[in-house]
DNA sequence: TTGATTGGTTTACTTTGTAAACATACGATT
DNA sequence: AATCGTATGTTTACAAAGTAAACCAATCAA
C-alpha cells in the first residue's frame, strides 16, 4: 500500500509556493482576504499546515514584500545613467503598482531584507559608475525612490478604478466650494492628466535636476 | 436623585473626542493597538458605547485620516509660490511623519474627504495665482505630493528609531556583498545624510525644476 | 404622567491567528 | 525486515477582535 493508492494531486507545500499563492490571493482580493485559513484552502490544505513551513503570518507578509521587491528590474552595467534610472523607476512603479498592497507592508514592516539590500546596492552602484559622487548618488537614490513610492501611493489612494485621475472628480455641488479643483478637472481632458503622464513629467524633471548635480 | 448623586467624571462621548483619542492611542502604540475595546477603556467606556457615535471602526479610521490631513498647514494668499510650497511640504511631511500610520490609511482607504478637497483646492489655487497654467499647476501639485508621500514612506519604512538613516547599516559581513551600500554608509557621516537633509535636497531640486516650467 | 429618544452596558456570535496534541508516511539504522 | 525518528499534515481548542441585539437608565416633549 504505497501512498499512491490514494493519489494526492496536491503539489506539496513549501515556503515558495505559499508566498506565491499569498501574493496572488492578495492581488486578487486584497490584504483583508489574506487569512491563514483562506490561504490554506487556496492551496488545498488546512490552515495549520502552513505553519510547518512558515513561523507565522508575519513571516508570510515579509516574504511577500521580499518577493515583490525582487521583481523590480535592476539597472545593467554600462548603460546611460538616465536611461538606467528611468527604466528602473518605471519598473518599480509598475511592480509596486500591480501589487498595490506592497507599499503599505513595506512601510509598516520595514524594508530591510536581502532583496532590499540588493536593490539599493545595484542602484547606488549604477549611479556611482556614472560619475556621481557617493554623496550625490545617495541623494539621487533617495529622491528617485521617494518619487516612485509617492507616485504609487497617490495612484493607489485615488479611486483605483481606471487610469484616469478625473474619476474622483467632485460633483457640481462641490465645484463652487473648490473652484481650483474643479478647474483642473475641467481642463483635465485637454492635457494629458493621467497617472502615466504625471509620472513621466515628474521623472523627467527629477532626472534633469540630478544631471545638473552630477556635473 | 439627580445624576450628580454619583458624580461621573467622564466627559461624555462624541465623535470628536473618540477620534482624538484614537489618533493619540495610535500615535502612542501603533495601529495594531487600536481596537474598539482598547479605545473604549482609553476613554473610560465600554467598547460598544462607541457605536452610538460612529457606525463602525472604518468610520473611525476615515475620521482619523481626515483629522490628520486637516492639520497640514495650507498656503496663504500672496506669498511667493516657492516659499508657500516649501512651507506646506514641510508641514505635510511633519504632520504625516508624526502620525506615520496616516499614509497607510490614506493609501488603503482613499483620500476623498472634505479635508482632502480643501487641501487640494488651496494648493492648486496658490499655484495658479502664482502664474502657473492650470496644466502646470496640476503637474506641480502632483509632483510635490508624490515627493512628500514618498519621503514619509521611506522615513517610516527605515528603522524609525532616530533621524539617522545609517541606523539600518549593514554589518561588516554584508559589506563585501553590497559594496556600494557599504560605501554610502561609510561616508554618511561626512556629509549630511539625514532625513532632514535628504528632504531639503529633493525639495529644492523639485522647486527649481518647477520654476523653470512656470516660465 | 407618560412615552419616546438618547447614550451606555451586557451578552453573545463570528472570524481571526496560532498553540498543542495527534496522525501518518518515509528514510536511515540496526 | 523491524524499528524509530523526522517531516508534513490534521484536529481540536482558545484568546482576541469587530459588532449585532437586547437591555437599562436617564432625560425631555406632549
Amino acid at each position: 500500500m504505497t501512498s499512491n493508492d490514494h493519489a494526492d494531486p496536491r503539489p506539496s507545500l513549501n515556503k515558495e509556493r505559499i508566498l506565491r499563492a499569498a501574493v496572488e490571493l492578495t492581488d486578487r482580493e486584497g490584504l483583508a482576504a489574506l487569512t491563514m485559513r483562506r490561504l490554506g484552502t487556496e492551496l488545498g490544505y488546512e490552515a495549520m499546515a502552513l505553519y510547518k513551513h512558515v513561523a507565522n503570518k508575519d513571516e508570510i507578509l515579509d516574504g511577500m514584500v521580499e518577493m515583490v521587491v525582487s521583481r523590480i528590474e535592476l539597472p545593467e552595467e554600462g548603460s546611460d545613467w538616465r536611461d538606467a534610472m528611468r527604466r528602473r523607476a518605471i519598473s518599480a512603479r509598475e511592480v509596486l503598482g500591480r501589487h498595490s498592497w506592497a507599499i503599505g507592508l513595506l512601510e509598516s514592516r520595514g524594508f530591510e531584507g536581502r532583496a532590499a539590500m540588493r536593490y539599493r546596492d545595484a542602484i547606488l552602484g549604477s549611479l556611482i559608475a556614472a560619475g556621481f559622487s557617493t554623496e550625490n548618488a545617495a541623494h539621487a537614490f533617495w529622491l528617485l525612490d521617494c518619487y516612485v513610492y509617492g507616485q504609487v501611493v497617490q495612484e493607489t489612494s485615488i479611486g483605483s478604478g481606471t487610469d484616469a485621475m478625473t474619476d474622483a472628480a467632485p460633483t457640481d455641488a462641490l465645484a463652487s466650494e473648490f473652484p481650483n479643483l474643479a478647474s483642473v478637472y475641467e481642463h483635465a481632458t485637454t492635457f494629458e492628466y493621467t497617472f502615466d503622464g504625471e509620472f513621466q513629467f515628474g521623472l523627467d524633471l527629477i532626472l534633469e535636476g540630478l544631471e545638473r548635480h552630477r556635473r
